[in-house]
DNA sequence: GCTCCGCTCCCTCTTAAGATAGAGACCCCA
DNA sequence: TGGGGTCTCTATCTTAAGAGGGAGCGGAGC
């Protein structure tokens, strides 16, 4: 008989947590070593445990998904992480994916894909579901914003005018109206609030 | 021995099912009679099994927790509902309980809480997180938006100009402005942006 | 060396947004 | 019948936002 699949699992909801526990022990192949409620405990459980997979919740309270992901694979490069989120529009699937993450779910998949993805990632082959792909490819054709550009986004979510956003960021009002003016003609947006409405559904923020 | 406490869940992600599933089946004093993952599905459940606690995910494909509990307390006005979702910010919230939810439990609740408010709501005693009971009662002091606000809030959150929102609205754009001032002053946000950024904060809108 | 790019700053000009104030029509409710 | 609230429209005024240019400077890569 082989081995079982040791998997940690991450999320913030206990119920969550639940139900991926009930859907993987109940597989002859697989069983929960571990659970993590937050993003510091998905690591540390992740270093005492080492599992075969790890699934991971991108949004967690302490540090977020892309933040675990990072440091995981830090401590090993050749780390199984499956992330699983509720969001699809969300640009730190891609930022994870890019970072060496070998899969992707939406919380809303049925148990049979949940289960076929960590068989898929257990043995180092990605699994990606089709709708997240083919988000992938449309991005890739998108123009990406720049850190600066990144910053000023948020700040002009938050309501911010030029003015108090250059204040913040210690530059004259002139460049931070370069700056908006590079986001819109990026996002394609007129407004700037509209631009915090295309922001926001392609997952460039989060309010 | 008492009868078993019949429950049924609706929620549209299979895993957050299976997890309060399990979660209930292990308790000796109640039972899942049914699962629906849709709003729809939701409905016609409640109505087939006549469960005694009907707990609910507000957002849900196909009809949302808000329309789900005005059906059902339609057939059934005695009918106890639990409301569980992830945002704590969500107008939707109150809503569902002013129009008759008995309880509201955010996602992120522990297993413990979870379980006892389901007996509370059982027992037709209602059961709030403290958490919400605060917001709630935050939201007693802060002006309502009217109808036309919040539908001029919607064009505005998409990023429409005045001029824009006016011609959809067919008022004219002064109009457009007097609205915008106004919800600009309920929400004590300065610009049209901050506006929407707040409203979403608030739940009152969803993008 | 050079070029590309990100970041910064500057200018002018037009238009949209927001502040302020006043007013009529409607409907519901006391 | 007389408010009170909603929705509509009017007008004027100030300021912020956005369009359209150009330009210097530093680092990364060819």
């Amino acid at each position: 008989m082989k081995p079982k699949i040791r998997v940690v699992l991450a999320d913030d909801h206990p119920v969550v947590r639940d139900g991926l526990a009930a859907m993987v022990n109940q597989q002859a192949d697989m069983e929960v070593v571990a659970e993590a409620g937050d993003g510091d405990e998905a690591i540390a459980l992740y270093e005492r445990h080492r599992p075969d997979v790890m699934v991971l919740d991108l949004r967690m309270p302490k540090r977020d998904g892309v933040a675990v992901v990072q440091r995981v694979l830090e401590i090993n490069p050749k780390a199984c992480i499956l992330i699983m989120t509720t969001y699809d529009g969300d640009e730190d699937i891609f930022q994870c994916l890019s970072q060496g993450a070998k899969g992707y779910l939406l919380k809303d998949a049925p148990r049979q894909e949940i289960l076929t993805a960590i068989r898929a990632v257990s043995e180092d082959r990605p699994y990606t579901s089709s709708a997240v792909a083919a988000k992938a490819l449309q991005r890739m054709a998108k123009p990406s914003l720049t850190q600066r550009e990144l910053s000023v986004l948020q700040l002009v979510a938050q309501g911010r005018s030029n003015k108090d956003i250059a204040r913040r960021l210690s530059i004259t009002e002139g460049t931070a109206k370069t700056h908006v003016k590079a986001i819109l003609t990026k996002l394609d947006a007129i407004s700037r609030t509209e631009a915090v409405a295309v922001a926001h559904k392609r997952g460039l923020i989060h309010l």
